[in-house]
DNA sequence: ATTTAGCACTCGAAAATGTTGAGTGCTAAT
DNA sequence: ATTAGCACTCAACATTTTCGAGTGCTAAAT
C-alpha cells in the first residue's frame, strides 16, 4: 500500500538527501519539517517504504537512503516541477545569443551555460552533418605546398581541412573548386563517395591528376565529417560530488566520460519520445555508470536534424534543476534554429 | 663538502625516491644498491647531505627525501642522461609525420605524444601567429546571412570565422576579398589594425557600407588572433601522481592546468636560452605549483618564431625521461618546420 | 682516520580498543 | 493508529598499543 502519506514522506526524504548527501533518519525528518507525526511513525513509514524497495540502509543503524527505484518514483511523480524565474530564462536566452555566429559556437556556448547552472557534467552533440547537402566549397592556396579545402553544408556548417599539394596558382584553384562546385552543389554529402568523385573525374581530364591526388584526402573528410561533433563541459565539477571523495572513483568517472567512445554511446542513444528523459544509476540503459544518471534530451534542427543535450552528474542530483534548465535551453535552441531570434 | 661518494649517495638517493615515493632509509638503500658501504657510514653521508640542505626528513624516524636543492643539484649535473633508443625515436617521428598536414595537428600530435610517453601533462603552444604576414584571404558565402571570412599567414597558419551579414552574392565577396587582399598581401598582421581597413574603405568607396560593417569584425577577430593557441594533454596523468592522494590536491592541480590563465602565463615565460630549462618546485618562476615541476623548451618555427613545449609534473618525476623526449622533439619539430620531412 | 657493529631511542602507520550519538525495532500505553 | 520509552546497533571518531623502519651516537675494528 503506497498511500499518501508515504509518498511525501518519500519526497521529503529524497529532497533532504540531494542536498546534504547524509542518510536522513527518522528523528531529525521529525525535527527539521513539520510533518505533524512523530519520529516513530515516520520510523514505521520507513520500513514500510524500505520493503517497499524505494529506500535503503547502509547499515542497521543508520538513516535511509534512496534506493534507484525511489529515485525513479520521484523523479516521474514525486518531484515538484521548479519553473525557471524569469532572470534565469534571461540569462540563458542572452548568453545563448551572445557571440554565437558559427554553428560550433552554439554547442560551446549551450554547454558551458548548462554546467554552470547546474554544477553538473554536460555533454552537447551538433546535429550529424552527414545528411545535409553541400552548399558551398572553395580551395584556397595557403603556402606553395599547402591548400585549404573548405566545405559549407545547407545547414550552414563549416568545415575546412588543409592539404598538402604541389604548388598551384589560386586561379586553377578557383576553377577546379568552381567546376567540383557545380557539379555537386545540392548533393547530400553521404552521396558524395569516392566513386562519385572518380566519376566526375572523367569529366575533368585537364586537371585528372590533381583530382586523382583529391580523392583519398576527400573520403578521409568526409569519414571525419562523419564524426559527431561533441562538446563537453563542466567536468571539474566531479570534484565537488560528495559520493566521489576517493581519487580512484574520480579518476574512472573522469577517464569515462572523457572517452570519446562513451560519449558517443551517450550521444547516439537518444530518447525515442520528444521530452527530456532521465536514466538512473543502472538503469540508465547507456553504460554501467554506478552512482550516476544521465538526462538526456534531443533539439530539432530546421525541424527535422536531432542534435543531443546530455547531462552526467551523482543519481543524487538535483534533478528538479536539470530538467528544467534542460527543458527550457531545448525550447530556446529550437527557436534559434527555426529562426525566431535571428 | 661535497664529495664524489656523496653525491652518487644523493643520486641513488633520489633515482630511488623518483621510483618509489617513499621517504628512503640507510638500510634498504644499503641492501637493496651493491654500494660497498654499510647503512651506518650512508647514514652519517645522509647526514652530511641534509646539513647541506639537499635532503630533508619528513619527520625524525623516517628515511630521507630529496629537498627543491636536492632536485635542483640533481638536474643539473647528476642525472645521467638517457638517451632514447631508435624504437622510440622512430615512433616519435612516424607519429608526428602521420596525418599531419595543417599546424593545428602537430600540436595536437606533438601533445599526445608528449603525455602518452612520459605520463606527464603536457602544454604545447603554436607560434604567435600575429608576427606573420597576411598571405591570403577569402570570403565565402555560407547562408543568405552568414560568410565566412579565411585568413592565411605566410607561415600557413589558417584562421577563420563566420560573420553575419546580409545576403551577398559570391562574385561581390569575391571581389571584395581580392581587392582587400591585393591592399593587405604581405602585411604583418598585426600592422591591420582599424585604422588600416578604415584607410582601405576610402579607396573602396563602392563597398563603403559593407567594409564598414567588416571593420568591427575584424577588429575582433585580430584581437582573437593574439591569444596564443594552446593544446594540453594528459590530464588523466594526474590521478596517478602518488603524491595526490586526496580529491582536493588533485582538484587544485586540474583547476590550475586547466586555466587559461595559467597556460598563457607558462607558455609566455620562456626559457631564455635554447636549451630545454626545469623549474622546480616552488622556484619555478612561473606559479606556485607546490610538489610542481614544470620543464619547457621552445621550438623554432622556420628559424625564427617560436612555439612552446611544456611538461608539467610532479617534483618526483622522471626528469630524465622528460628531458629526452623534449629534446628529440624540439628537434623533430623544427626538423619539420624547416622542410626536412616534407 | 674511516668505517662499522651495536644499541637505545623516535615516531608514523596500522591495528586494537574505547566512546559517542544518531539511528533502529519493538512493546506497551494513549 | 499513534507515540513515548527503552534496549540495542554500529559507523565515526578518539585513544591506546604495537610494530618496524628509521635515526644518532658510541666504541670497537680496520
Amino acid at each position: 500500500m503506497v498511500d499518501d502519506r508515504k509518498l511525501k514522506i518519500l519526497r521529503v526524504i529524497i529532497d533532504d538527501f540531494i542536498r546534504t548527501a547524509q542518510p536522513v533518519g527518522s528523528r531529525t525528518l521529525a525535527k527539521k519539517y513539520g510533518l505533524g507525526i512523530s519520529s516513530a511513525t515516520i520510523r514505521n513509514e520507513m520500513a514500510d517504504l524500505e520493503d517497499l524497495g524505494l529506500l535503503t540502509q547502509p547499515h542497521t543503524s543508520a538513516g535511509r537512503v534512496p534506493s534507484e527505484d525511489g529515485y525513479r518514483l520521484y523523479v516521474d511523480s514525486l518531484m515538484q516541477n521548479r519553473k525557471l524565474d524569469i532572470q534565469q530564462k534571461d540569462l540563458i536566452r542572452k548568453l545563448l545569443l551572445h557571440r554565437v555566429i558559427e554553428i560550433d559556437d552554439v554547442i560551446e556556448q549551450t554547454s558551458a551555460i548548462m554546467a554552470e547552472m547546474t554544477g553538473l557534467v554536460s555533454l552537447v552533440s551538433l546535429p550529424q552533418f552527414k545528411k545535409s547537402k553541400l552548399e558551398n566549397m572553395k580551395l584556397i592556396r595557403v603556402t606553395d605546398s599547402k591548400v585549404m579545402l573548405i566545405l559549407v553544408s545547407s545547414s550552414g556548417i563549416v568545415k575546412n581541412l588543409t592539404l598538402a599539394m604541389s604548388d598551384i596558382n589560386q586561379r586553377v584553384l578557383d576553377m577546379i573548386s568552381d567546376t567540383l562546385l557545380h557539379k555537386l552543389h545540392g548533393t547530400p554529402i553521404e552521396d558524395i563517395t569516392p566513386k562519385a568523385i572518380h566519376n566526375i573525374k572523367k569529366e575533368l581530364v585537364e586537371y585528372a591528376d590533381l583530382i586523382e591526388y583529391l580523392v583519398p584526402l576527400l573520403r578521409d573528410t568526409l569519414r571525419e565529417i562523419d564524426d559527431v561533433d561533441v562538446q563537453l563541459d563542466g567536468v571539474n565539477n566531479i570534484f565537488n560530488y560528495a559520493e566521489y571523495q576517493d581519487v580512484h572513483k574520480v579518476r574512472n568517472l573522469y577517464e569515462k566520460i572523457t572517452s570519446k567512445k562513451f560519449q558517443s554511446l551517450v550521444i547516439n542513444t537518444r530518447p525515442l519520445s520528444d521530452e527530456v528523459s532521465i536514466g538512473i544509476g543502472k538503469n540508465n540503459q547507456i553504460d554501467d555508470l554506478s552512482d550516476c544518471s544521465i538526462i538526456s534530451a534531443t533539439y530539432k534542427f530546421n525541424g527535422k536534424q536531432a542534435g543531443t543535450l546530455c547531462f552526467i552528474g551523482p543519481t543524487r542530483m538535483d534533478y528538479s534543476l536539470a530538467v528544467s534548465v534542460m527543458g527550457y535551453i531545448k525550447e530556446t535552441l529550437e527557436g534559434i534554429f527555426s529562426g525566431i531570434y535571428l
